[in-house]
RNA sequence: CGGGGUGUGGCGCAGGGGGAGCGCGCAUGGUUUGGGACCAUGAGGUCGGAGGUUCAAAUCCUCUCACCCCGACCA
């Protein structure tokens, strides 16, 4: 491809609707245009990209035996009133009516659809196990898009649906695909990290995400600095040790005029905040619940929703604090009767400490568990802290933050069953199959790959995803020698299967270089009457800072070489923005 | 949904009751060509939309729409 003849030109100033470098960078070499919020044009050389990607996809799960087919991104609205999960998505379902007034949505994944689909094509255990996949476009009308590609409302989509005879044969085939996975993500040249994440309202017990670790990533892991654990912080969880512990002492009431937050109470008392017992209110489904916490710690409400099965949860309000009879900022679970109250773990484990009074202007000093109050529940709803202990090996939790690219999950009977599919097994009795399910945002790996990978000169691609491998630059294109030496060179490399783009345009050498730079494109080859003088081609390495020179006459042979061996990514391919906490990730990447 | 912000040519921005401007980009001609060259000439905008105030509105008022950011939210 002639740079001349691209559909779209690059920018030199960073549109203003842009704070994200992915973002931002998309837009500068104009391989995305914004069409509504989260709603993206993917001009060629996006497209290229994602062609890519999901091609290395397609051969990764075509070698487990999965199959590729194509289901509906329209999708009858009746299904998700079958399994319910009009409710669970809520008003991220695009909805909308058709000529006959039917209601349909676009599909936001395929769970639906994929069951009842093998629900007429199903009939005998013979016929399991089955992996069946789509390239696809989602559409969720997420509350806020944001980041470009990060989070989109229309967005491509991998997901691949697992069904199995038995637990084992789920459990074989979850193990298959994190594998399958982690050669995706590696053979694309991106690193992730796999972390336990939460299932959510779709249940299923195992549940595991792969980040893309980046700063910027909207999510925060927990690792462990030893072993091999490593969460979503939804998920994470810490070693809470007691920290203050002493004999119990007797209840005592102490005056704290205008004191209602921890930070107060804990300066006012000079006491720290973890000797002091935080009360939380929440409304679960219009139930207000009573949460008590050490001071220090966080509520984390993936926890407490998942333990309260509940479909909506939200902060109380203050006014409906009062009507339970509590009061805000000087509430306690002490002599408290009438609501549900759940204690995180490190209330109970804790001694002497400081409480609200449950009358305004006063807290209570000394507070024991369960000498002075009784709870419901006593579980872990804390949100993980770095510090704190793996809940593995005890050794201190650390902290990074990742881009959620892949996500699966263990569903097991939940959509089979509510949807009424079943095979005769060997014994010819009924059975439910298994399913699993397993999603890689194509779109979003885009993005992700640049945040990961990239300078203040723009995009670094890696070779297997890069739109083009090699960027050729002709100087000086009014010097004949050197316009024939590049369109020989540009069609010698075209017939070696090479991708190249020719940058043939009359422009200045600085203009073409920071093209090719902001780019991306791995392999830049210069011509100039200069390299030519002696009869050579220099070569540049994207991710190197210096050029070199090779003879014109081995050019092609050298070139096709190089390519080669830098396609398929050897661990040791030098690449800044792989380098950093690379150790991490082959720990991270759980067996 | 709460809070904040922005809408003026393809991109970045200035202007703030009476001529719609600047830089980049684009076109044409010429001089240039190893890290975003220069000169000249030009094309391109219902100032997000509707209503109002006024002799006169990009500018003031009202409503509305879109987009961005923070939060809530996000299987």
């Amino acid at each position: 491809m002639r740079v001349s003849h691209i559909f779209g030109k690059t920018l030199r100033e960073i549109p203003s609707e842009a704070d994200n470098i992915s973002h931002q960078l998309l837009l500068r070499t104009t391989m995305i245009h914004q069409e509504a919020a989260g709603v993206y044009t993917y001009l060629p050389l996006a497209w290229r990209v994602l062609h890519k990607i999901e091609q290395i996809i397609r051969k990764e799960l075509d070698t487990l035996g999965a199959q590729e087919l194509m289901m509906p991104a329209l999708q009858p609205f009746e299904v998700w009133e079958r399994t319910g999960r009009y409710l669970s998505f809520g008003k991220s379902l695009f909805t909308l009516k058709d000529r006959r007034d039917r209601k349909l949505c676009l599909g936001p994944t395929h769970e639906e659809i994929i069951t009842e689909l093998v629900h007429y094509n199903l009939k005998s255990y013979r016929d399991l196990p089955l992996l069946l996949y789509q390239l696809q476009i989602k559409f969720r009308d997420e509350p806020r898009p944001r980041g470009g590609l990060l989070r989109a409302r229309e967005f491509t989509m991998m997901d691949l649906y697992s069904f199995d005879r038995d637990a084992e044969g789920l459990d074989a085939n979850y193990h298959q695909m994190i594998q399958a996975y982690q050669n995706i993500f590696e053979r694309c040249g991106v690193s992730t990290m796999m972390v336990e994440a939460d299932s959510g309202a779709i249940g299923g017990k195992d549940s595991h995400e792969f980040m893309v670790i980046t700063a910027s990533g909207e999510d925060e892991i927990l690792y462990c600095s030893c072993c091999s654990y490593a969460a979503n912080v939804e998920r994470a969880q810490g070693i809470k040790s007691p920290i203050h512990h002493q004999e119990p002492l007797p209840l005592e009431e102490v005056s704290t005029p205008g004191i209602k937050t921890i930070e107060d109470l804990a300066a006012y008392l000079q006491i720290p905040k973890s000797q002091t017992l935080k009360a939380v209110f929440y409304s679960a489904d219009d139930e207000i619940v009573f949460v008590v916490i050490r001071g220090d710690l966080e509520v984390n409400e993936v926890k407490l929703k998942n333990l309260l099965k509940c479909s909506e949860l939200r902060l109380a309000e203050d006014t409906e604090v009062e009507k339970k009879g509590l009061v805000a900022g000087s509430a306690s679970p002490v002599k408290i009767t009438g609501i549900r109250i759940i204690a995180d773990d490190s209330v109970t484990q804790e001694t002497n400490l400081v409480a609200g009074a449950n009358k305004p202007d006063y807290h209570l000093k000394n507070v024991n568990y369960p000498r002075d109050f009784q709870v419901d529940i006593i579980t872990d709803v804390a949100t993980a802290k770095v510090g704190q202990g793996c809940p593995r090996c005890h050794s201190e939790l650390n902290s990074i933050r990742g881009i959620e690219v892949g996500h699966i999950f263990k569903l097991g009977t939940i959509f089979t069953e509510k949807l009424g599919v079943s095979f005769l097994d060997q014994e010819g009795r009924q059975s439910l199959p298994l399913m699993g399910c397993y999603g890689i945002g194509i779109s979003r790996l885009l993005a992700a790959a640049i945040e990961q990978s990239h300078d203040e000169k723009g995009i670094i691609w890696t070779m297997p995803i890069s739109p083009y491998q090699v960027y050729l630059c002709a100087l000086g294109l009014e010097d004949n020698k050197v316009v024939t030496v590049a369109e020989e060179l540009y069609a010698c490399l075209m017939k070696e299967g090479v991708e190249i783009l020719f940058d043939d345009r009359f422009e200045s050498a600085g203009v073409k270089f920071n093209d090719a730079d902001l780019l991306g494109i791995p392999l830049r080859l210069t011509i100039s009457p200069r390299a030519l003088k002696s009869q050579s081609v220099e070569l540049k390495w994207r991710t190197e800072k210096e050029s070199h020179l090779i003879p014109l006459s081995e050019a092609t042979q050298v070139i096709v070489r190089d390519l080669t061996q830098r396609q398929d990514l050897s661990p040791g391919r030098p690449s800044p923005a792989r380098d950093y906490e690379q150790e991490r990730f082959q720990r991270g990447q759980v067996q």
